[in-house]
DNA sequence: CATCAACCCTGAGAGC
DNA sequence: TGCTCTCAGGGTTGAT
């Protein structure tokens, strides 16, 4: 399930290229093919065919877990929810004759050079605007954890202005940008904070500790190009360093408790209860 | 405001 | 073997 470091992996090698493949920027898109109608959110799929084509892509971003590609008209934005992917690949076969789409291709973006952009997704929650202003997307969105001007003084701020529970709130999307389930529990887990605790309990100094170690969990997901789970995005190694994650019934490296599973706002929660302690707070 | 259930989907894994 | 059932997961929506 591509979280913040998973996308900007993505976004990275979209914005990159490699030695076989062009990169995204400068390219003019010359048609569009939808096999899953609901993958366009906006706007509808006659315009979408229509606005795309003429297009230049300027340049590649991220936001959270959004990619987004500013046109020369309009912008592109995607979501790749829990097991989209998007990948540059060749219309044609070595052999000449053109390639079909594989049963999980939901979009094909055909570029003017007979490159295409390929967007993935098995279980269909990925979406994908098309609009003037990107902001109608991405306003609502909390602060970026890695840019450098947001400190730990603001998170204090934000977490005191709440009385929720820790987890929920550090992945809602609103608080702040680029959390999932994965990097969250290996977050707290690091942090040595419960997944339970009231935000408004997390004193200045736990906040501060709590902003370093979200940097410090994305930034070694980004450097291992994200985590490969399950039939999610691939290429990276990060899901062979999870501390919590996945890891019921094993030993904390920290202490060699026996790592436990809960249910926290409807998502599997993983933690040490010796490391991670809750009982002083009420 | 905070919480929660339901929903959108597919495929893996369990149970029979 | 092959069927049915359960579940995960991000984000949205509507109810409590």
């Amino acid at each position: 399930m591509p979280e913040l470091p998973e996308v900007e992996t993505i976004i990275q090698n979209l914005r990159r290229g490699n030695t076989e493949t062009p990169s995204v920027i400068g390219q003019t898109f010359a048609s569009v093919q939808v096999f899953w109608s609901k993958s366009i959110f906006e706007p509808k799929i006659t315009q979408f065919e229509r606005q795309l084509p003429g297009q230049m892509i300027m340049d590649t971003r991220r936001r959270g877990k959004f990619l987004h590609f500013p046109l020369s008209s309009d912008h592109l934005i995607v979501h790749l929810r829990m097991s989209g992917d998007l990948s540059m690949t060749n219309n044609t076969n070595p052999n000449g004759e053109v390639k079909q789409p594989d049963p999980h291709d939901r979009v094909f973006f055909h570029f003017q050079n007979g490159w295409r952009l390929a967007f993935k997704d098995t279980r269909k929650f990925g979406r994908i605007w098309l609009v003037p202003d990107p902001e109608l997307v991405l306003g609502n969105l909390g602060p970026e954890p890695l840019d450098h001007n947001f400190t730990a003084e603001d998170l204090f701020m934000r977490l005191s202005s709440h009385k929720r529970q820790l987890k929920p709130l550090l992945m809602d999307q609103s608080f702040l940008a680029g959390l999932g389930n994965i990097y969250t529990d290996e977050t707290l887990h690091l942090a040595k904070l419960h997944p339970l605790r009231r935000s408004n309990t997390i004193s200045p100094e736990e906040a501060k500790i709590l902003l370093s170690e979200i940097r410090s969990v994305l930034k070694e997901g980004i450097r291992r190009s994200g985590a490969s789970i399950d039939w999610a995005y691939r290429g990276g190694d990060f899901q062979n360093y999870f501390r919590v994650y996945q890891r019921t019934g094993e030993a904390c490296p920290e202490c060699g408790t026996t790592i436990e599973r809960i249910k926290v706002g409807q998502r599997s929660t993983h933690f040490c209860p010796q490391c991670q302690v809750l009982s002083k707070y009420p």
